[in-house]
DNA sequence: CCACAACGTGAAGCATCTTCACGGTTGGTA
DNA sequence: TACCAACCGTGAAGATGCTTCACGTTGTGG
């Protein structure tokens, strides 16, 4: 086996292995990844239109009405209509949804931490700056094929 | 932002990156993450009862059902009654599900290639370890809140 | 021979996500 | 100013992946 396919070997492990821990996390406080990664477009940019979200999400806007009425019943985002444009509703994120969402920055603040600390202090940063590299790499591929 | 956050970063973006990649190459023979998963256990494990996939994919043996169904119809595996046990049948690849497979192969080891073409030679086994390492602290994290 | 275990699947349900169609709104243009 | 095209959100229908529960069929140890 070569290094590549070790390194893709490592990689993959380290995909699956991330996305259970985000998922049993979430799942802790009630979300879902999908629910979840639209509170935190709500969170980095302010309350918005269903459009927007749908833009920012890469997803179609009849599949964020879906979240947001599931996250609307859970208490953690209200539908607010906006003065301007009768068609459109701001979703904005209600105190426990905002409560939650720190929660989530906090968590995530604190993985990355515990990431840093299983290798040399030294190496962290190469490693940030390889794995960005082979990101930037992988996504080349993929825009490229387009 | 600390190297931690840097790095869980980069390895979330890698991770959205890789998946999307995966995806669409999926997709372009005609299958889904979960039904090649399956497909690449029957290639290493070899014909198999559902009971022992469901082991392997880690998922509810009714779940296996359907990804069988679903691969079956497709043409790419069979079910061949079990002589020594009327209650099982062995799942088995078709001759187009061994194609597809190595197909599947070939990409992987392709995509390790670049991958590893991505950084200098010398950094390559190095970046492997490590993000190796970083896997076994996810899978241990997540084990000890088991 | 019989109770219990194991194999696969029907039924029902949840979460994402899609496409298509439609109804209400806006906004710019004839 | 009337009007129509573009836009916002959502109903309907469907694909995929997963789960639990219930069942019928088959194996097997006592």
């Amino acid at each position: 086996m070569t290094d590549g396919e070790r390194l893709l070997d490592a990689v993959l492990r380290l995909t699956t292995a991330l996305q259970r821990d985000m998922e049993t996390g979430l799942a802790a406080v009630g979300l879902t990844p999908a629910r979840a990664h639209l509170v935190g477009v709500l969170v980095t940019s302010g309350p918005q239109p269903q459009q927007a979200l749908a833009r920012q999400l890469e997803v179609t806007p009849r599949n964020v009405t879906g979240l947001v009425d599931a996250l609307e019943r859970d208490g953690f985002v209200t539908r607010e209509p906006q003065p301007t444009d009768r068609r459109a509703s701001i979703v904005t994120l209600t105190a426990r949804g905002r409560e939650v969402a720190d929660g989530l920055v906090a968590g995530r603040r604190e993985l990355g931490g515990q990431l840093a600390r299983v290798l040399p202090a030294g190496r962290v940063a190469a490693l940030a700056d390889d794995v960005a590299a082979l990101a930037d790499e992988v996504e080349r591929l993929a825009g490229g094929a387009r």
